[in-house]
DNA sequence: GTCTATAAGCAGATAGAC
DNA sequence: GTCTATCTGCTTATAGAC
């Protein structure tokens, strides 16, 4: 009885990449099987139902990282500001400096849409939610908290958008540079 | 020779809104034939090149809805604040009140990039032009027009990801009441 | 200009050997 | 746990009748 060959944590990555890559819908299981270096069958063994469930895994997998380097260090204690600097750093490291597409984009569209709605829809309010009560705990009204929090997705995932439209990510490096600003700062 | 069913105009329109629901990959011969109304062997007929050329005329024909919807609203002359308030309501039409997706988003994405990629960045780099020439005329200085610019393209962006994962419009909504504020306005 | 029928290949998924 | 081989159905695309 072998061991894995390699780790499921660096399978979840490939896979990610090659969903990021290719979105939901593009990424066949060949393409799922060359990126990760495994058989079909393999990666059959690894996930019973399907590409489903490789993309419910990937999900889950790129929650937690998002989790790590994003959710924690805004809640953190501390200087708000800090704290949304230390964000910024994960969130550029989360995106690879606005290279790759992000999951709540790639899973709204299509045959994805259908199984990931919910769950875009509560990790959506969830990241709102903790900006908007650290803009508070900064000293900001409870109603331009809330709206700057959605400002501040907004700009993550159209500058993500942009960034792939135009092969550039300035606009991205831009973004994460102001976000103190756009959530603290003056309207 | 009996003359088409549909004009090309609707077959466009059609192609288009399937195209936005399921994305390039996603968007099968098959469905797109049901999308049209037409069978598979009339499609070929119209575009002998296949889906890459269904994707490309689609793509021609919703840069036109927006030249007309939008462009052409922001080129008029008088007063900046009325030409983008007549450019948000375009833009609110144009993206179906914010439950569709835009082709700039879903052909950046998988096999479609390959074919769109060129295009996508002068769709980007022509509308940041258009809006930052407004600010300028109505006096903000070239830096902060450009920024502006990319800043009012990536929020209607980001707002249509985040409508789609929320299922709610009212990010987008916001996005296009604050448009002549976010260009012309206060920092 | 539209259709039905069909070709050739790739999709997702499984069986069974090692 | 991995592989090769294979199955079924759907995919793109075409041929040819009307």
């Amino acid at each position: 009885m072998p061991a894995a060959i390699i780790p499921k944590e660096a399978v979840l990555d490939r896979l990610a990449a090659a969903f990021r890559q290719h979105g939901y819908d593009g990424a066949s299981i060949s393409r799922l099987s060359e990126a990760t270096g495994l058989g079909k069958a393999s990666l059959y063994h690894y996930f019973r139902n399907g590409k489903q469930e490789m993309a419910e895994a990937v999900f889950a997998h790129v929650g937690g990282n998002f989790q790590e380097l994003v959710i924690v260090p805004l809640t953190r204690t501390g200087d708000p500001t800090r704290r949304l600097r230390a964000a910024a750093r994960g969130l550029d490291e989360f995106y690879g400096r606005g290279d790759w597409s992000c999951i709540l984009d790639l899973f709204g569209i299509g045959s994805a849409r259908q199984i990931f709605q919910p769950q875009l829809r509560s990790v959506v309010t969830g990241f709102e939610s903790v900006l908007s009560d650290l803009a508070q705990e900064a000293g900001v009204d409870r109603i331009t908290a809330r709206r700057r929090a959605e400002d501040v997705v907004v700009a993550i995932q159209g500058a993500l958008v942009v960034a792939r439209a135009t092969g550039e990510r300035k606009a991205f490096t831009r973004v994460l540079k102001e976000l103190p600003n756009r959530l603290l700062g003056i309207d």
